[in-house]
RNA sequence: GCGGAUAUGACGUAAUUGGUAGCCGUACUAGAUUUAGGAUCUAGUGUCGAAAGGCGUGUGGGUUCGAGUCCCUCUAUCCGCACCA
């Protein structure tokens, strides 16, 4: 019989659901593994051939575990709220419910064929309300919570309530927005509201008037993950700086500890870099600078991590949206400043970006450099942050670019601070040199000095030493229909939490799903919407909410009363492989690694951490083809040609061209306007060009893996998935190699099948078979647990040339050989399981052992060199006296041939084997 | 600018981790079989050379008896951050 892949498939697929194969208990008997694949968004396009990439290995992982005996917990799901189903909603008028439950029907029923080993039953979807609960539940604890940066810990406001009124702010050291200070009886002479006011200043989830990410066209203010180079990350649009009341989420708070766990988990350098350079650690000093002329006693404060410049000072700048502008301009700059102001406000982001030019005005006013005494100019400028630091900064044009630049710009002076170091074209930026000009600092290393200089700003109570981190607080609302509801309502103007009980607060049904310009939620046009006759939030969460904490939903996916009870978090802890693509880098895994952390803090979960190790795939790339049509005709010119016309390259549906080879009969079927279409055809073929390129509809590059599941099988596409190259790297889909790897399958197939019949044969297997058997148990096995899946289907193919060679068709060989196998290839390994005898499911079996005493040879070809270079090779006995090798080599002709009167001076022995003869000179 | 990664036949890749470079698979060549093949099987396939032999892992150098692998230089490509003081 020959291998009928797809009666095996489905018989196997049929199989596995109704004798509920998957289904994962806890069982405190044997060791956890949880194996999580990043839950997709069920997008209307359906699946390609690079989206199962990741479940593929997390699923060959996940199968491995269980033969290795591990009781292992591979669930999947969907991230279903979000933009895209939204968009279509607002086009369509299609309820995004509606579109999102076909599509999520469709990922399953494409998912399922590709024969994954989900415990489905532990499925979620972030959009149902028995899963928004949690998400919701999550966001109260956080608004009912702050940041205690002593304890680095986060507790229940109600606690800080009652600091409060004991002792006011005194030698708290909280997260908060902006720094307080009231006594015990200021507290307790505050209004409610008054009180709500300040709290909300250390809540963990907060409402505040904050700079956000406005985008216009979706909307919705969006985090910063989501806009790239000031535009949005979905769509394109523009993204402009605008002050709005938002709720975020204090993520600033757990800085510190993002950046120290990261040294916890076995993540890729890559990733973990990228961590790193978003959360932005930079230590260095607040320093005061007193204002002159000393006006109401303020200061103004700066940050550096260069306090070792601080002689080289000769201006400051304040960055256009700074608090300090107003206090710091005269009234004879008034003008001039609001001037300035005015013109950057109306500058987008984007336009800032884009042309950098030297903008700035003078303020007026003048500080006190504290360490010279010396009276400098305070300048603004646009190119100062706001967000970063204080917003203001002392400038050594000397030793920073933008300061140099800017001095330059408007004349301002530049002092040198490093003995040699040539200012008169570029700023001198490297920590490195002898300092100069620079008073008690003179003479010392830069890095002595911004000790030195450290110390004596605490010492004199001119600063204070400070850590700061580039990490901003997620901004957490959205103007937009689908996503969760908060679960909020206002009284007196200010939020409350909804009491847990009474959630979830279900999404409400609206006429028109539309957000509209000004920032209006469409949640706004609900009716009859209140609770107990106040008004609701109307914002919605954004599209991180649902996806920071699911992982710990799996573990016990239909409580009603937990997120997650502590039996089933005790048991399963935290996610031991975590597959995924690296897009997710600063969003998703920085958010859920914070969400985690808090309810650590909470004692809610026992592990610090939500993933140990993060396994990130590449991209299977599209490989595009091209036709080219003479211009102004409807003639097509085959590639090697097309030089001889003036041609244009025009994309062409990959399914019809095979080896670049186009398929006319079918262009001519696959648009009406190429129906006629003609042809200059080179050696009777048309050849196309091709590119690699993303994988996308419009590109015509799409490769559905339905249609490789008919033809080839599940199996193979699974197999030449893994065969395509390393996991982690990206790599173009080329229908070329799959052949191969199908061909491989069939061998296999009929190694055991005479004809029409299965046969196999229960002699016992000869040395040669078990050491052909061994060896590629160990080497998979090793493979396997290092991810080089590729290197597995290559050990599979050789072990079945060899076996093919011997014509051994042993039951002793096929049994374990299709065990390891089924983790790659479960529907016919499990086929083949079951015609060799066996009545239960090859996922019971267990991963055979290999014994390393089959594998030792008994003699090896030793390559004989000299001087490095191999001459000819002679073969021993591995457990040959080294002594007894060196007479016969050296008694050996050819030897004596390459020693002429040379001696012998060492021969290099390696774990018992001659490598290298060395002679002398 | 800062940081990370990668570079091996025509192509995708492999190399016991410092020890015979090119496994496995494509593609290609020749042959067998078949009514036919986009099926199957056999042999060959880094490069120069008739052969002996030489040369070969992006560039140039170094360490070593021995380097794809370790160290330094340069180049190219990809990725992350970027007016972050």
């Amino acid at each position: 019989m020959e291998y009928n892949f797809l009666r095996i498939e489905e018989k196997w697929q049929k199989y596995w659901i109704q004798n509920n194969i998957y289904k994962t208990d806890i069982d405190a008997s044997k060791p956890k593994y949880y194996v999580l694949d990043m839950f997709p968004y069920p997008s209307g396009a359906g699946l390609h051939v690079g989206h199962p990439l990741g479940y593929i290995a997390s699923d060959i992982y996940s199968r491995y575990k269980t033969l290795r005996g591990f009781n292992v917990l591979h669930p999947m799901g969907y991230d279903a709220f979000g933009l895209p189903a939204e968009q279509y909603a607002i086009e369509t008028g299609q309820h995004p419910e509606i579109t999102t439950e076909k599509n999520i029907k469709r990922y399953r029923e494409q998912l399922n064929k590709l024969g994954f080993s989900f415990d489905w039953s532990r499925e979620v979807k972030t959009c149902s309300p028995h899963y928004y609960k949690w998400t919701q539940w999550a966001f109260i604890k956080m608004f009912d919570s702050y940041y205690c940066n002593q304890a680095q810990q986060a507790r229940p406001i109600s606690e800080l309530i009652e600091i409060f009124a004991q002792k006011g702010t005194q030698n708290l050291n909280l997260a908060c927005s902006k720094e307080l200070h009231f006594t015990a009886e200021e507290w307790q002479a505050y209004s409610e509201k008054e009180q709500q006011e300040i709290l909300m200043n250390y809540r963990i989830a907060y409402l505040a008037d904050t700079m956000v990410n406005w985008c216009a066209d979706l909307g919705t203010v969006l985090a910063n993950d989501e806009v790239v180079n000031g535009l949005s990350v979905r769509g394109g649009y523009p993204v402009e700086q605008r002050k709005m009341r938002q709720w975020s989420l204090r993520v600033s708070a757990y800085a510190q500890r993002l950046l120290d766990g990261l040294e916890t988990i076995e993540w890729s350098e890559s990733i973990k870099e990228t961590q790193k350079n978003w959360i932005g650690r930079s230590e260095g000093a607040e320093i005061k600078f007193q204002l002159h002329p000393n006006t109401d006693a303020d200061s103004l404060v700066v940050f550096t991590t260069r306090a070792d410049t601080i002689f080289g000072v000769t201006f400051m700048a304040l960055a256009p949206e700074s608090e300090y502008v107003a206090k710091v301009a005269t009234p004879e700059q008034k003008s001039a400043v609001d001037e300035y102001i005015a013109a950057t406000r109306k500058r987008t982001e984007r336009e800032r970006i884009a042309d950098r030019k030297i903008s700035g005005v003078f303020s007026g006013g003048y500080a006190i450099n504290p360490f010279s005494g010396e009276k400098v100019p305070i300048w603004i400028s646009d190119y100062v942050l706001a967000g970063y630091g204080t917003g203001a900064i002392m400038a050594v044009p000397a030793h920073d670019s933008r300061d140099y630049a800017f001095a330059k710009h408007f004349g301002l002076p530049i002092i040198p601070l490093i003995e040699g170091c040539d200012v008169s074209d570029e700023s001198f930026d490297a920590k490195e040199g002898i300092m100069i000009n620079s008073g008690f600092l003179n003479g010392l290393t830069v890095p002595e000095a911004i000790k030195k200089a450290k110390e004596y700003i605490s010492d004199n109570a001119l600063g204070v030493i400070k850590v700061n981190y580039r990490l901003r607080d997620a901004i957490f609302s959205r103007q937009r229909y689908w996503g969760e509801p908060f679960p909020i309502y206002y009284k007196d103007g200010m939020p409350y939490a909804i009491p847990e009980d009474e959630l979830p607060v279900i999404l409400p049904e609206v006429d028109k799903f539309l957000p509209t310009e000004t920032g209006e939620p469409p949640l706004g046009r609900a009716k009859n919407r209140t609770y107990k006759g106040l008004p609701f939030e109307l914002n919605t969460m954004p599209g991180f909410a649902g996806s920071s904490a699911y992982y710990l939903r799996y573990m016990d996916p239909h409580n009603e009363e937990a997120l997650v009870s502590k039996d089933a978090n005790e048991y399963w802890r935290d996610v031991d492989l975590y597959v995924g693509g690296t897009e997710h880098a600063t969003g998703h895994l920085i958010y859920s690694r914070f969400w985690n952390k808090f309810l650590y803090d909470l004692g809610i979960v026992v592990e610090q951490e939500p993933f140990k190790k993060l396994v990130n795939q590449g991209m299977i790339q599209g490989c595009s083809s091209f036709v080219y049509r003479i211009n102004g005709t409807n003639t097509f010119v085959s590639y090697g040609l097309k030089d001889k016309y003036a041609t244009t390259e025009l994309h062409v549906d990959v399914n019809i061209v095979n080896n670049n080879i186009l398929d006319v009969k079918r262009f001519k079927m696959w648009k009406p306007e190429y129906e006629t279409a003609e042809f200059i055809l080179e050696n009777g073929e048309y050849r196309c060009g091709w590119c690699v390129e993303k994988m996308s509809k419009s590109l015509y590059n799409v490769v559905n893996p339905d249609d490789i599941v008919v033809t080839y099988g599940a199996d193979t596409l699974r197999l030449y998935e893994m065969f395509l190259g390393p996991l982690e790297q990206s790599k173009p889909w080329d229908t070329k190699g799959i052949d191969g790897v199908h061909r491989f399958l069939r061998k296999f197939w009929r190694l055991f099948h005479h004809g029409d019949t299965f046969y196999i044969s229960d002699e016992a297997p000869t040395a040669a078979e078990l050491k052909i058997l061994h060896k590629t148990i160990k080497k998979v096995r090793s493979d396997i647990e290092s991810f080089s899946f590729n290197t597995s289907v290559s050990a599979f193919m050789i072990c079945v040339n060899e076996l093919t060679d011997l014509k051994c068709n042993k039951k002793a060989i096929l049994e374990p050989l299709t065990i390891i196998l089924s983790p790659f290839a479960p529907h016919i390994a499990e086929e083949l399981w079951h015609l060799a005898g066996n009545a239960t499911s090859i996922v019971k079996a267990s991963f055979p052992e290999y014994d390393d005493n089959l594998l030792i040879e008994n003699s090896f070809e030793y390559p004989i060199s000299f001087n490095g270079k191999t001459r000819f090779k002679m073969e021993f006995p591995l457990d040959a006296d080294p002594e007894l090798i060196k007479e016969r080599v050296t008694a050996d002709p050819q030897t004596q041939k390459f020693m002429s009167d040379k001696q012998l001076k060492k021969i290099i022995v390696v774990k018992g084997k001659i490598i290298n003869i060395v002679l002398s000179n």
